[in-house]
DNA sequence: GCTCTAGTTGCAAGTGATTCGCATGTGGAA
DNA sequence: TTCCACATGCGAATCACTTGCAACTAGAGC
């Protein structure tokens, strides 16, 4: 097991997981990715070849204990490895994703908890930002 | 045809989409909820018993025009027609989904337009807001 | 180290949402 | 009123993910 696969099974066990050869393989390769990755990546790139159930499975079980996103973005999910809190600019052209560490400010929430009738506490935010990209707008110009 | 029907059909015309029967009535349904609702509940409230298949193809023309916001949570997609510029708050517990009218500040954008090595412009957001509505919460404490 | 068992895995089949192919039907320009 | 490019309905296909189940294994306890 190399230095990044002891990590991966740290985190792993931190999060109260079973550290099996599977799930360090998957949260190791999650953890490479600098932008979020389809499921279908996730399992190509392992080179131990995971099952896709045993990766969904996993991908699942890595969400409810934090280890891991889902980002929703048209039909299908991608997954990454959760560290900072940041969020996304996408590329209408390409699909292209780049994660950003802007930050909502306090006021927006405050303003929406104020507004809102059903909702007394908010936990969590999901920003996304829609663009072009510097490829995409040289390629259609 | 009635009143809301003609807005309808007036507003396909506009976009430059041909305004069938289903259309009409697909994008009268969906001007009548004040939040997103699944393609299922689509079909099944629109009376005229429009072809599952209609109307996925509809909403994907709807959203290529503009008329329609595909908003993408979990597994499935919900559709809604798109007036303001708004956003989401979703229940974490039931799916629940109200929406909000708050603004993004104009500085995130520039903030973020100065720090992305990809994007020279951002055209458009979505900001989704998790937390636990009122109903949920009285029935877990 | 060895044992035991709850929790995991791989396989294959299932499900739900969405899309496709094609023959028939129709809105709306001429 | 006619005509045809575009829409529709049907059924089948696909895609992304989930489930059931028998075999396997991490890691707690001895």
């Amino acid at each position: 097991m190399n230095k990044r696969e002891e990590v991966a099974a740290t985190l792993l066990r931190a999060a109260g997981i079973r550290a099996t050869t599977q799930r360090i393989a998957l949260l190791t390769v999650l953890r490479a990715f600098s932008s979020p990755q389809s499921a279908e990546t996730i399992i190509r790139t392992s080179k131990g070849s995971l099952d896709q159930a045993t990766v969904y499975r996993a991908l699942q079980e890595f969400e409810r204990a934090g280890l891991a996103r889902r980002v929703q973005l048209k039909g299908s999910s991608l997954y990454e490895a959760s560290g900072a809190h940041h969020h996304h600019l996408i590329c209408r052209g390409c699909g292209a994703i780049e994660d950003v560490d802007v930050c909502l400010p306090a006021s927006v929430r405050t303003k929406l908890l104020a507004t809102s009738k059903q909702f007394s506490a908010i936990e969590d935010d999901a920003l996304e930002f829609f663009g072009i990209c510097t490829t995409c707008a040289s390629r259609s110009s």
